[in-house]
DNA sequence: CCGCGAGCGATACAAACTGATACAAACAAT
DNA sequence: ATTGTTTGTATCAGTTTGTATCGCTCGCGG
């Protein structure tokens, strides 16, 4: 059983998400500012924090930084705010996620047992980053630093950039049905012009470097007028792992 | 094209609002009780729900809550009330959004759009604990990543896109009779037209994968006048079972 | 018991969609 | 500048899917 540690000023927050927390087998505490939060975190043994940014006469991001550097404890901010530069800046502070408010509860919930997760697997070894270096995906491993494909017997399949591009988004997206509209958007960053088929010749060029048939392909499966789709489960490997 | 359902038991509430969401490239739905939408729920594919939480007899933040759990839609409140305590419980609820009446019809259209891109991005990055990867049926099983079913011996069978929707309707509501509507809808998430016979040929084609004898259908019976219905109790295969 | 009409299964065909190839443009390396 | 590679566009062929149609079956009334 986790324990949660809420760090909010405001009780309208606190109550219902502790409940909430509580209902789903967690164990909670709750501080309502930073001198609170660091007593908690001395007197009990806390597994992840949710941290309000915004709280008066604080620096939410400050006390982010502190208590990674000081407890490296996980941290999921939680703020008002949706931009993406207060995003950027919140994990570059250490935080594990960042989930904007209004929030539902269940994706709170699901983020914060995913951060567990996580952070328990490498908590071994902690102090190193969950960085991923490699996916395996049926048999194939993707090599991230070499930007290649490993086969059952580490022979290399190299892949252009384009390529490498695409199968990322699928590996990090597996089961989901991307539109091609999607999948230009994420591996190009731009708009699709009237009858666009780049994307088709794309998947055709690493469909002839991933699957055994392309003609019966079992790893990039299309789905007739919506788009395609990674029909694999994926495994990540971490750099410490 | 997202499909709206508004739930509200006041129909000068219901009927601007339907025009106006449908004026902007909106499928839209009403319920105005909680049974109705549940109706209309389990009968079409819904995307987004607004909800009003003050309707006479029904407990609208318990349908909120029940619609998170049960089927996982998105849901915006709408109150007449604008006091924090209920923005809170609300939000508790699994709410993913809230509106306070009056609302600008324009702020709406906005959230939702906010609220429908959220969860979209939402979907991938907090996978489900309780994601089914297998369902099985008859001497058959559905290979959910693979799209495409197995009989007894593990020999596959490929199901076209179209195929798969269908047996996935099916199955997640066994032993319930479809009508060619509701098949249509949930497939292909559009209205049928007068005269439309694709599902009975869509129907006619999945039968010659998984029947047996076509003349005489074990899993896929008709219900004349009816529509369609599986004949067959599933069972469910999870991924970390 | 028989015949009639609506509903349904199957086939045929057309339209839409996708995969593969070929080729041209862009790019990088020498 | 030349060569080879990568990427986008055009095109053709194969597949999937929607529509039309024919004939059978079921249910009903006489």
């Amino acid at each position: 059983m986790s324990h949660v540690l809420i760090v909010d000023d405001d009780p309208d927050i606190i109550q219902p998400l502790k409940r909430f927390l509580s209902d789903h087998g967690l164990r909670v505490s709750t501080a309502e500012n930073g001198r609170n939060m660091r007593q908690v975190i001395e007197n009990s043994a806390i597994d992840i924090i949710l941290l309000d940014v915004m709280m008066p006469g604080e620096d939410g991001l400050m006390l982010c930084r502190y208590v990674q550097e000081k407890y490296k404890i996980p941290v999921i901010l939680l703020t008002a705010l949706s931009d993406d530069d207060d995003k950027v800046v919140g994990l570059e502070m250490g935080a594990d996620d960042y989930i904007t408010k209004p929030f539902n509860a269940r994706v709170l919930l699901a983020r914060l047992k995913a951060v567990l997760r996580r952070c328990d697997s490498d908590a071994s070894e902690s102090m190193e980053e969950d960085e991923v270096i490699a996916i395996g995906f049926g048999n194939w491993t993707l090599d991230v630093y070499q930007r290649e494909i490993l086969d059952k017997d580490n022979v290399s399949v190299a892949l252009s950039s384009a390529e490498y591009r695409l199968l990322q988004v699928f590996l990090q997206r597996p089961q989901r049905i991307l539109s091609r509209e999607q999948l230009l958007d994420l591996t190009h960053g731009r708009e699709a012009k009237a009858f666009d088929r780049s994307i088709d010749n794309l998947i055709s060029r690493l469909r002839r470097k991933v699957e055994i048939d392309t003609a019966n392909p079992k790893i990039i499966k299309t789905v007739r007028g919506g788009g395609y789709t990674l029909a694999m489960p994926v495994t990540k490997t971490f750099k410490n792992a």
